[in-house]
RNA sequence: GCCGUGGUGGCGGAAUUGGUAUACGCGCUGCGUUCAGGACGCAGUUCCAGCAAUGGAUUGAGAGUUCAAAUCUCUCCCACGGCACCA
């Protein structure tokens, strides 16, 4: 009997197809389109993870299903190669980064065939490569001339060790993710990109797509939108006044005073007169200089300053009330003032307690000497507004005091400068007469320079900036003495249009044709990790609605369906890294078990979108029910179909399992069949060929080659995929539950189209139930047919 | 604190219009094959009592609805992920 050597079988057909182009998406074509996407993974020096297979293996065998269902499928691949991991090991090796870069995705990309995914590797991608970011730099340009890249001072996060700028993402619980110093800010101008202004639209478009409701609800609370109004307060003898943000206008006779943030512009220059200018000066710049840490170490213990001879005007009730300042009002958030309603919001309240403010009750329902009441009820102290319910008041009396109803977001503009080499060169110059200038499109891309160093400098400076030779240029308006910018763009700028570029990979007039685009957007089926919905799923949606708006691409939403896949964690359940040296290399085991038997243990080891922990032991589960398929293979086969309502049940349960992700399930379904078959001396080869069919998505390869031995020519991936035929999955009897009160005492096999009564009949008789009925009476009986009958006896 | 996900045998898990809880797989036990080994085959395997037939218990805890609850309702506990002074 014929081994089974998955060695070679597994070489000789990814040769196969990759010499037949099975994969190769067509750019025209009568079928209709499948665009199945997974996230372009980072090319790090460790290799491919068990993580990335257990996604590629979803979506391949969603792909691939897709084939054989008649569709012109694209499934591309490419490298999100810019990033610190590379340019830190060229730091410390002197190895360029574009070399690091070639060797990490060589080894992904033998990585990745090994295990046979369906990628058309005609299409493959590198954001790191001058082709490609080319266009990057273009977007960046339009988005520029748009008003939507600008350049703010900003403090940004600083690393005194290091000596180096991080990004948001870089730091962890306050400190440096390299070196754990805590980081502290630095003021610098930054590039910013206005994601806000798409606030809106990336909140209510998120109605118009298929993505998991936790995916939605992460997005929503990420961008926070909250309805309120915006209401004036006067100040005391003067012409200035300040704005607050509420959401419970309801409650404004309850404002007993105002506090403005520490970086609240009134404060600037003491325009207000305050008495005590001198401690709140001091106070402001505490605040400034406190780390993330330093603030959230404090917890809620908060502090403040009185501000001394000036006082506020309540709008309703025309009260004098005091103004604090105090950094427990955020700038960015609002109008970076607030009124304090200490009866009705829990932060107000305890600071009222500690600086013994007054606390006036103007909503019903709590007890305010207590804590503070937060929810909603009549109103009392307001005046005419008593007795209306809050949210009817909340409106009336923003009309009253003259407020603007309006709609705020926590979201905030992307910060997208990085101090680093290894990002695409943000393609801007400064002239010292024109000021910013943009490079003209026809000079992009702008190169990255190859230099020597990558250490960042002491002033927090970008690497370039050293490289005078770059940095130095002619203005391209006026042809004066320019400098470069020497920022770079942050690793979520290639990934947020990378799935445009796959369409249309080599064009090198445009980023993708636009035939093209409208053929192939929007991406049918994206999947990928929980870790990017608030970075890049966001940003791409950002920069998608965008080009849709400058009419570039056909599509208001780039992903009409968005799924994510659990993480794999180590034995035990903690992370895998490097570090604690339990990350599983996915070469031992294809060498060891194949890749049809990783691909299973993968997809079955449990639910895909929950976290598991790996555990290799598994494998031997799969190895072992691929071993049985294949000794089927090598069975004789006969005429005789006896497996027809197993079939066709497996045929039902495959087919939606893989759509709605339950791969676990449907691999168990497939097992059971196996095992029915294996049972047989005989297999009819109808029936075998089926069940190889609902695998190859599965374990392409083994599949492949029990095909091919039946005497098949073409590959069974582009064979047809089974329908089930309703009628068949119903067996002739049936197996019914007997109960007694409730519990099981037997059971009774009977015919399909027996009546209650003759079932009842049958029951009583069987002697494991009529000992539970002696000397009872019956008072009722349940009867659900074709599955239990249940005798409720006293 | 808020939002989300989950809690079922020794382990991963299955079962949700309420209807045989523990499918499938791992592990374990026994037997077989083999010089031997197991990444081999077959059988058994939720727990407790019993030689057995059988009986009882059981889905994080407690209560409720129902002929019937892992599944529905209420109260609570625990684990994981995200956000976190957002007015």
């Amino acid at each position: 009997m014929k081994q089974y050597d998955h060695k070679k079988i597994e070489k000789k057909w990814q040769k196969f197809w990759e010499k037949e182009k099975l994969w190769q998406a067509k750019d025209k074509d009568k079928k209709p389109k499948f665009y199945g996407l997974i996230e372009f993974p980072y090319p790090s020096g460790e290799g491919l993870h068990v993580g990335h297979i257990r996604s590629n293996t979803a979506m391949d065998i969603i792909c691939r299903k897709r084939w054989m269902e008649g569709f012109n499928v694209l499934y591309p691949i490419g490298w999100d190669a810019f990033g610190l991991p590379t340019e830190n090991y060229a730091i410390k090796t002197g190895i360029h980064p574009i070399k690091v870069t070639k060797q990490n995705t060589d080894t992904f990309r033998r990585q990745l065939k090994e295990l046979g995914f369906s990628f058309d590797w005609s299409r493959e991608i590198n954001t790191t490569d001058p082709k490609y970011y080319k266009w990057t730099q273009w977007i960046f340009l339009q988005l520029y001339k748009h008003g939507l890249a600008y350049k703010k001072k900003m403090p940004i996060n600083w690393c005194p060790k290091d000596k180096i700028g991080l990004a948001n993402e870089e730091v962890v619980d306050g400190c440096c993710e390299r070196c754990g110093t805590p980081v502290e800010k630095r003021e610098k101008e930054q590039w910013m990109l206005a994601i806000t202004k798409y606030a809106d639209r990336l909140d209510k478009d998120l109605d118009l797509v298929d993505f998991l409701e936790k995916i939605k609800i992460q997005q929503r609370n990420w961008i926070g939108k909250s309805e309120g109004a915006e209401i004036e307060f006067g100040i005391k003898n003067q012409e200035s006044k300040i704005k607050v943000f509420t959401t419970r206008a309801d409650t404004l006779f309850g404002a007993t005073y105002l506090v403005l943030a520490p970086e609240h512009k009134l404060l600037m220059n003491n325009e207000l007169g305050i008495r005590n200018y001198g401690e709140v000066k001091k106070y402001i710049e505490t605040a400034q200089n406190k780390t993330e840490i330093e603030r959230t170490a404090e917890g809620k213990e908060k502090t403040g300053v009185k501000l001394d001879g000036v006082t506020a005007i309540n709008p309703a009730n025309n009260e004098e009330i005091p103004i604090f300042v105090a950094d427990y009002v955020l700038p960015d958030y609002g109008t970076g003032a607030i009124m304090a309603v200490p009866a009705h919001d829990e932060r107000d309240f305890a600071f009222a307690k500690k600086y013994n403010l007054l606390i006036k009750e103007v909503i019903t329902g709590g007890n305010v000497s207590e804590t503070a009441y937060i929810g909603e009820g009549k109103l009392l102290n307001s005046g005419k507004f008593d007795g209306m319910e809050s949210k009817e008041a909340a409106k009336a009396i923003t009309e009253f005091v003259g407020g603007k109803i309006t709609t705020k977001f926590k979201l905030r503009d992307w910060i997208f400068s990085r101090q680093h080499y290894w990002g695409e060169p943000i393609p801007v110059v400064f002239c010292e007469k024109c000021g910013v200038v943009t490079v003209p499109e026809k000079d992009l891309p702008v190169k990255l320079p190859m230099v020597e160093k990558y250490q960042p400098t002491d002033t927090g400076e970008s690497p370039l900036a050293a490289i005078t030779k770059w940095v130095n240029v002619k203005c391209p308006k006026c042809g004066g003495p320019a400098k470069r910018e020497t920022d770079t763009m942050p690793n979520w700028a290639g990934s947020s249009w990378y799935y445009l570029r796959y369409i249309d990979p080599k064009n090198s007039k445009e980023f993708a044709d636009r035939k093209k685009l409208d053929y192939w957007t929007p991406v049918d089926w994206y999947n990928g990790g929980m870790e990017h919905t608030t970075l890049h799923l966001l940003y791409s949606r950002f920069w998608h609605k965008f080009l849709f708006d400058l009419g570039l691409v056909p599509t208001s939403e780039p992903y009409k369906k968005r799924t994510s896949h659990g993480l794999i964690l180590a034995e035990g359940g903690v992370k895998m890294s490097k570090s604690k040296g339990n990350v599983i290399n996915p070469d031992d085991l294809v060498k060891r078990f194949g890749a049809d038997a990783l691909r299973i243990y993968e997809m079955f080891m449990g639910p895909f979108d929950q976290a598991i922990a790996w555990n290799t032991d598994g494998l031997v589960g799969t190895r072992r029910f691929l071993e049985k398929v294949w000794r089927i293979g090598q069975k004789p086969t006969t005429e005789n179909r006896q497996l027809i309502t197993l079939l066709h049940q497996t045929i039902k349960k495959v087919t939606e399992d893989i759509e709605t992700m339950r791969f676990n399930t449907a691999i168990s379904a497939l097992m059971i069949l196996t095992n029915e078959m294996d049972k047989l001396e005989k297999v009819a080869k109808e029936d075998f060929e089926i069940l190889l069919r609902l695998l190859a998505p599965f374990a392409p390869h083994i599949t492949e080659e029990l095909w091919h031995e039946l005497g098949h020519r073409d590959s069974i991936h582009l064979a047809i995929w089974p329908k089930h035929d309703v009628d068949k999955i119903q067996a002739s009897s049936v197996k019914i539950v007997i109960q007694v009160n409730g519990k099981t005492r037997g059971t009774l096999e009977i015919g399909r189209n027996l009546t209650q009564t003759e079932i009842e009949k049958q029951a009583a008789d069987l002697p494991e139930i009529a000992k539970w009925l002696v000397g009872k009476s019956v008072k009722k009986i349940i009867f659900v047919p074709t599955r239990l009958l249940n005798f409720v006896v006293a």
